[in-house]
DNA sequence: CTAAACTTACTGACGAGTAAGTAAGAAAAG
DNA sequence: CTTTTCTTACTTACTCGTCAGTAAGTTTAG
């Protein structure tokens, strides 16, 4: 991994965990061993290197979604909500990210990412389209239904600890809580039905 | 309305449109029309004055689905989601302050609104547990349903112009979306089935 | 009159970004 | 071959704008 690389990489760190604002590019650089001066070298401005971070994550992200090829638009959905859970458990930093760019609105994210998320949606809209053709899934709105699942799975790694401390306050709901990983197959299992025919 | 409470009001936008980092004491004093120091003078710090925002609006939320009192589970998930759906309706800052608090999560949240936020899932909790006893609904996690609602409803609200922008990048997607009222039954049904025995 | 509710004019910390310079290696010139 | 020149990849030591917060004072309301 080469200088350049690993500055994405430990950004992508601090703007998962503390989001734009508070990452601090001295801070990136002390955790890579270098000076700032030195992304700056690398990077026109911060808002640069926070682009080469999404740009990555979008492009790979759509890569996965889009090649997704299933028998029938069931099993396609199910591999959607899969492969989409499943390239957030693969990249720890994205979901806090994500999270950040949909509450925020998206307003300053770059063209090519939006172009992304379009090809994402557009990935999803056929499948729901097909199912519909095939008398398996009654119409629904692609956006809220791209919702139901991504906002879901991107705020349930992000409110881990919020569960915890919400269950402290709770007796009822004590050892109800899982992992993102296992609610994956449940959430695609759960929008599957909520879409059947 | 006293000066206090239109100190709260116009920062409570400020927070909705840019974030607390991006929100500027100054710009809320201006339009209150008053001075700075005069919101210090009020509140001792700026998180005060976040924390006051915070505070009034998930004590109102929460009394709002507390008093939520059906005649059975079915018919209580769907007015805890219109319930929900038409708090934000009514208060159009909150969305954005509650999808970023989730985005981040919530870890710099003042314990009293945890606190509301544990009577909100608790109340949700109690509907699926009164649904499962019933045989109306499958045993689920109320965090996940809770998400499948919450993120749903307040990222739908922050991410208006960004599914306009989706769209525009795509043909097949045109003339579908709509607003937050307009998918609020919309998502009430889906959440009910998903859930139906 | 007093206390509450403000004001102006700051201070100082922070962090994005930059100017000027350096070291090492590669390429070009003689 | 050696020396000069250029390039890449950095460095230190700043500048400067921003904004949270404050001191000292004034104005307003009761």
């Amino acid at each position: 991994m080469n200088k350049k690389e690993q500055i994405i990489k430990v950004a992508s760190k601090y703007f998962s965990e503390v989001g734009y604002d508070k990452a601090v590019l001295e801070d990136v650089a002390k955790e890579v061993g270098v000076s700032k001066a030195a992304i700056y070298y690398h990077f026109k401005d911060k808002f640069a290197l926070y682009e080469a971070v999404l740009c990555s994550r979008f492009k790979d992200l759509a890569q996965t979604i889009c090649d997704i090829d299933a028998a029938n638009p069931e099993q396609a959905l199910r591999e959607y909500v899969e492969k989409f859970g499943g390239f957030l458990l693969e990249k720890p930093c994205f979901s806090a990210i994500f999270a950040r760019e949909l509450a925020d609105g998206a307003i300053n994210m770059p063209q090519s990412c939006t172009k992304q998320m379009s090809q994402i949606l557009k990935k999803l809209s056929a499948i729901l389209q097909e199912g519909e053709a095939q008398g398996v899934f009654e119409k629904e709105n692609p956006f809220m239904v791209q919702l139901m699942i991504v906002s879901t799975l991107v705020n349930y790694r992000t409110t881990r600890k919020l569960r915890i401390t919400v269950m402290k306050n709770l007796k009822e709901v004590k050892n109800i809580d899982a992992g993102l990983k296992d609610i994956i197959p449940n959430l695609a299992n759960k929008i599957i039905k909520a879409l059947k025919c």
